[in-house]
DNA sequence: CTGAAAGCGCTTACAG
DNA sequence: CTGAAAGCGCTTACAG
C-alpha cells in the first residue's frame, strides 16, 4: 500500500464555468444548452462552444434533484446465471432506447432479504421505476412493502393480478410444438419433460394434451413423462419410451437439453430422425439446439422481445398509463430434427 | 388510452419531514440518521422513530451531489447474450459488497458509437468508476476520450498496458489441460481449438505446446487444429485425427462444444471415451460439459472470480490506489471423460 | 433576450 | 447537545 501524494481530486466542470467562459449567467447557458426559451443564437452558440471546450456533461444528480425524474430504472433479477433472464434485460435495455434511461442492475440470488435490500436501494436512487425478472414462470410474490414507482413482472408473474405481469403463454407453447409435429404428419407422440413442480412443466404438457385431444389422439404412454430439465433424463426416458411404445413417432420435449438426450439415445437404437421419428424441444437455446445432429427444431420464447415489452409497460406506467398485464405466444424455429411425412 | 385524473404525484418523505414529526430542525435530524456528532439519545431515537414511521430513505441524488460521490458505477459489456459477461458480472455485482454501490449495466453490442453514448450518460451520472468487460481474450482500443474516474477492463485487456487490465491466463490453461493429460498417462495428444484468429486459441494452443515440448513429446499432427468452437468442428476435426492417427490417446478442445462434438465422432468410431482416449474441454460450461456421455473434464477460468477482483481493483483505484493488472490462472474440473490409465 | 433569486434534499462547518 | 446558514449543480418562474 503506497502513500499517495494528495493529488487536488478532479472536477467535472459546472454550469457555472461553461457560462463564466462564455461570458454568460447560469441561466442563460442552461436555457441555452437545453435549447429552451429565448437565446439570442449568437449566444447560444458561444455557450455550446464553451460547453463543448470544457467537455461539460450535465450533472443528472442535479437535474434529477430538481425534476424529480432520474432517468434509471431498477432491473431486479433472481438469476443471472440462468440464461433466460439475460435476453430479457437485454429487451428491457433496448426498450429504454437511446440513451435516455439507465439500467441498474440487482440480481437477488434468489433471497428475499437481498432482494428487499437492493429494493430499498433502488429506491434511494429515486429510480423511476422497476422491472422484476424471474427464473421460472411460476407466479412470485409481489415486491414486500409499498413501492412508490410502477413496478412491471416479467417472465414470472406477479402473484398479485393487479400488477403489471408481461409473461409467456406456455400452454399456447405445447399446443404449438404439438400442432407441429401433428402438421409433419405424426400420429404416436411421446411428450418429456422437466419437473411436475414446474409450472411451465405443467402448462406446457397441459397445452400438448390438449392440442392431441383436439386431433383425437393420445398421448404416447397415456401421459407426460415428467422427469427432470437435463440430458439424461431425455436418454433415460427415451429410452423406456421406445422400447415400450415402439410405434412412437414423435417425441415433444419439455427443453432443448431433454430433447439432447433423446437425440442421442434414438441413436444408439438406431432410429433415423426425422424420418423415422420427430423430435421437437422448447427454449430454441442457440448453443443446445444449433449444432446437434440432427440440428433440433424447438419452440422458441421470444424472450428479449418479452423484456422489450416490459420495458416499454415500464415507461408507459412511469408517464401514468394504466396497469395491464399480457401473455406472449412462442414461435415454431425449424431445424432438421422435424420433417414433414413424405 | 384513457385520459387520467391529475392525481397529485406522490413524493416521498424528506428529511424535513422526518425532523418536523420528530420535533427537530433538519440538522439534527441528519445527524441523528448518520449516527453523526453528538445527539442526545432520547433525540435520535425520536427522529429514527419519526423516519421509520413515515419510511424514509435518504434521496441518494441529493447526498451525491453533496460528496461527489455516488456510489455507483458503470458496467459496460459488449454482449450480453455471450456467457463470458455473465459471470463476470455477477462477481463485479459480488465485489460491489452489501449494496453500498448500485450498478448501471450498458451493453454496447460491440458498437464504438453506442460504447461513446453509454459512456457519456454514465459519466452524466456521475459514476465513481467504469468496469469493461470484453467478449474475447483479444486486446481492444481503450475507452474513448478523457475518462475523468478509473477504468477497469476484465477478459479482454485494454491494448494500453497503463490501464488496469485484469485476464485470463490462457497459454497457462493450455499447459494446465495438456499436464493434467499426461498426468493420466497419455502420450499421443491432439488438439482441436477455435478460429486461429482469436488471441484465446492462439494462445491455449501455445501452452499446450509448450506443456509438450517440455515433455519431449509432439503434438498429434504436429500442429493444432484449428477451425471454429462448435460441435461440427469437433465432429469433423476428430473424424480426421481418428483415422490418420489411429495412435491418438487424447484430445485437448478449445472449448466444451468442441469436445462435445469429438465425444460425438469417437463414440461412432467406438472408441472409449476415458479408457481409450481422454478428452478435455476448455470453458468449463455446465450446461454443455456436466452431462454429457461421459461427463466431460474441463478447463475453468474462474470467470466469476475476475470479476469480483475488477470490483475490488475498481473500488481501490477509486479510493487512490495505484493502478495494477493482473492475470489469472484456470483450473481442471475433472469429470468422466479424463482418467488415469491403470 | 438576459440575469438575479429561489429552491430541489441533503450535509457540514460554525455559533450558541 | 441543537439549529441557522451556506452550498452541492442545476432549472425555472419572474423581473428587467
Amino acid at each position: 500500500m503506497t502513500t499517495e501524494p494528495d493529488v487536488p481530486a478532479y472536477r467535472p466542470p459546472t454550469l457555472t464555468d461553461v457560462a463564466k467562459l462564455a461570458g454568460v449567467s447560469v441561466a442563460t447557458a442552461s436555457k441555452a444548452i437545453n435549447g429552451r426559451g429565448e437565446v439570442r443564437s449568437s449566444t447560444r452558440v458561444r455557450v455550446l462552444e464553451a460547453a463543448e471546450l470544457l467537455s461539460f456533461a450535465p450533472n443528472a444528480l442535479a437535474r434529477g434533484l430538481l425534476s424529480g425524474r432520474t432517468g434509471t430504472v431498477g432491473l431486479l433479477t433472481s438469476d443471472l446465471e440462468g440464461r433466460f433472464s439475460i435476453p430479457i434485460l437485454m429487451g428491457a435495455e433496448d426498450a429504454s432506447g437511446a440513451g435516455q434511461v439507465s439500467v441498474f442492475l440487482c440480481d437477488a440470488r434468489g433471497d428475499a432479504i437481498r432482494e428487499k435490500h437492493h429494493v430499498q436501494a433502488l429506491l434511494s436512487r429515486r429510480v423511476d421505476g422497476l422491472i422484476v425478472v424471474g427464473s421460472r414462470t411460476d407466479p412470485r410474490p409481489p415486491l414486500a412493502g409499498t413501492i412508490p414507482v410502477p413496478v412491471v413482472y416479467v417472465y414470472a408473474p406477479s402473484a398479485d393480478p393487479a400488477d403489471i405481469s408481461i409473461t409467456v403463454d406456455n400452454v399456447g407453447g405445447g399446443r404449438l410444438a404439438i400442432e407441429h409435429l401433428l402438421a409433419c404428419g405424426r400420429r404416436s407422440i411421446a411428450h418429456i419433460t422437466g419437473e411436475a413442480g414446474f409450472q411451465a412443466a405443467r402448462d406446457r404438457a397441459e397445452g400438448a394434451a390438449a392440442a392431441l385431444a383436439a386431433a383425437g389422439l393420445a398421448m404416447v404412454g397415456d401421459r407426460p413423462y415428467f422427469g427432470s430439465w437435463d440430458e439424461s433424463w431425455g436418454r433415460a426416458a427415451a429410452h423406456m419410451i421406445v422400447e415400450q411404445h415402439p410405434e412412437v413417432d414423435a417425441i415433444f420435449c419439455g427443453s432443448d437439453q431433454i430433447a439432447r438426450g433423446v437425440l442421442e439415445t434414438l441413436r444408439d437404437f438406431g432410429r433415423d430422425v426425422p424420418r423415422s421419428i420427430s423430435v421437437i424441444g422448447f427454449d430454441n437455446w442457440e448453443a443446445i439446439a444449433a449444432d446437434s445432429r440432427p440440428r433440433l427444431t424447438s419452440i422458441d420464447m421470444n424472450l428479449k422481445h418479452l423484456g422489450e415489452v416490459a420495458g416499454q409497460r415500464l415507461f408507459a406506467a412511469i408517464d401514468g398509463a394504466a396497469p395491464s398485464s399480457e401473455e406472449f405466444p412462442g414461435r415454431v424455429v425449424m431445424r432438421e430434427s422435424t420433417l414433414p411425412v413424405g
